[in-house]
DNA sequence: AATGAATGAGTATTCATTCAT
DNA sequence: CATGAATGAATACTCATTCAT
């Protein structure tokens, strides 16, 4: 009668040889979803894959969403330790910089196993209970609008939550994308650079007001 | 097991009848595709909700991904016809009247059927050919390069490749994740006017070049 | 979302062929049961049994238990039907006579398709939404009351609803059980005539008193 | 596929510890079955709930079934002292008097832990080797076939066996659903002293003829 | 004696698609 | 043109049981 349990394991993995176990089944299961897809990812073909049996399989993950989340989930936690990393200049360099360096971190991360990363932030029938997902989310949120508040002095914008919400989309948008659409750049850092250039442009600069003639035509043509 | 035909319709329904039985069809298919996801999208069910035979359905369209596909296309024909109206402005006002015209029609555009433009854009498993979709993208980008072309006085960036790729990304992305997290400030207008004031100050303004303190420390790190 | 659809079918069948594949069906699940019992009742046999495949079975009944729910039901109303054509006679012979016609039909009833019965009242592990089953039952009772009230002058028994119980439940399982133990005198019809004394001389004859020393020494004993 | 072994016990348990554990998975076997049914009642589950591994199990009982007849024979062995008990009056006391003593101690002894006595007489798909049942049954039968010898005098029946055989039925089906459907009744006692009327009734009223009226009103029916 | 990891045949059920009527 | 009955490969998941440690 239970729901669908919104554990992402089972039961811990005690011995060494279920270690072993879990981690082929993970192996697995990322080694289908980054070649083949969503649609080739089966427990039982995942099974097979790791050399495993079904039911070894679903000894450890409750169900197939399982698989991926926590596939996910420790995705999630190479990328953010990798933003942390890059975190720690904050006060040691400019504003700048700092941007620089996240967005850097940031283009780094999704190069480690972009095919990976694809798979799983990209079509994924939206999963079940997600809070982990948006916990990074909002983490992620937190920490961005953190940065900007501790350099408000160079920022020439008031709204800072829409503004974090804007380049935060961007910035993922971009160098998500970037992989399959402009792997060159991306590679050369020419892509950081440039959405460095997006991010601090926005933020630091005062934006143009419209020119007096420009809104009165606004006005007549309404 | 048979190839997957491309085609997005099998004959083009002649009768007035018939053009009525396919826009049931579609129209039952944006209807469980906004209300209740992909997933519940399966033939049989668009067939019962158009009130018309599986037999009917399958007479008019290849496949479950053709229906999916019919959708899109139409979906994007009204999003290009939206976008032209506002180019035609082109040569009358200033760059920057055109580009917040451009997202602001954007950001109407998927203010139209929001559901459905989320449901089709979002998750939709990797379909086959999208070769429609691609041209679409295609020709959104050339049209983007075009007007930057044209005003390329005003703009302090050489590579105008990379610029465009990066604007339609940030821009998509934003407006179209803005109606999930943003519904305010897109229906009132401030979304637009914000991403304008991204776009425009990485387009037009020159981009500080890295200090040379920053540089040098750089350097040192590494 | 739909739980467990509580319908015993999905759809009717419409055409002549449908009712063929319901019929062929529904046989096919009869002839499992009584020849191999519930453990060997899964649906891909039956559809096999049936000849007939898996999903033409799914597309008239929701799940396995509306098979069973299906036959039952229709078993039941063929009981039914016998018990009310032997109901008839009321008022126009004796109370006893009444209810040997209504064992003897029990009886008869349960040797057109002992085994099915069998199998059908036996075991099966309790199923959903048995609101037929219950309605029956209580359909039964209704009656078995009426027929005591309307004898009410001949029967020595004030609580007349425990009486209904618990004739109803001996009835039920000497008849049920005789086939299997009692089979011979089944077939004679001494069985239907011993359990008719049974309940005639429980319900006609008032009941011996305890005899005071019986219950003297009782009380003693407590 | 292996060959189902008849047996109750794979060996029995010698140490004080090893006598714990048959316990605990016997008591984790009468939980399941009682409060979540039999559905719920899987090996892993009550080794689980026993807090034992499914291995140490597997030592004491072969399979799953071994469980439930380890359950079962221990339920009878409690049944059957109760009755031995009541018998021992036989010889002290009136044909009636004992008679009510024997159902009364039944339904005591259904009284006792009503919700396994159902559990275990119930649903439970026809196991393999019923022999211990069977020769409950058997024992049973033998003794209240003594019974009734004894008092051949008072009795008004020439066919023991089939007396025998209504009776024990008709009082199983009454005491055993007594609970669920008579509860009241069941604990007042009231059930015990209507059941026994309708044993005494039945045993030591020599039963009305048919009328002669009747008689030939049936025969020219046919 | 005890553990618990591993097994895999088996189960109910779905759904895109075909084709005879 | 339209119908809807029929198909069956495919899928997620369970659970009794074994056996190496």
């Amino acid at each position: 009668m239970t729901k669908k349990s919104t554990a992402i394991m089972r039961k811990p993995p005690l011995q060494v040889r279920a270690r072993a176990t879990v981690e082929a089944i993970l192996q697995a299961t990322a080694r289908i979803l980054t070649k083949e897809g969503y649609d080739a990812l089966t427990t039982n073909r995942v099974a097979e894959t790791a050399g495993v049996s079904i039911g070894s399989l679903y000894q450890y993950f409750p169900n197939k969403e399982a698989l991926i989340a926590a596939l996910s989930k420790r995705h999630m936690d190479d990328l953010e330790a990798t933003l942390e990393s890059a975190e720690a200049m904050v006060g040691q360099t400019s504003f700048a910089e700092i941007v620089r360096a996240l967005i850097g971190a940031n283009v780094a991360a999704h190069l480690i196993d972009p095919l990976l990363h694809s798979a799983l932030s990209d079509p994924l029938p939206p999963q079940g209970d997600q809070d982990w997902r948006l916990a990074f989310e909002a983490r992620g949120k937190t920490r961005v609008r953190a940065l900007l508040e501790a350099h408000a002095a160079e920022i020439a914008i008031k709204d800072l939550d829409l503004a974090t919400y804007l380049i935060m989309r961007s910035v993922e948008a971009c160098v998500h994308d970037g992989y399959r659409h402009r792997r060159e750049d991306m590679i050369s850092g020419k892509l950081a650079e440039e959405i460095s250039a997006l991010v601090l442009n926005y933020l630091t600069i005062p934006r143009r007001t419209r020119s007096p003639r420009d809104t009165r035509r606004r006005q007549a043509a309404a």
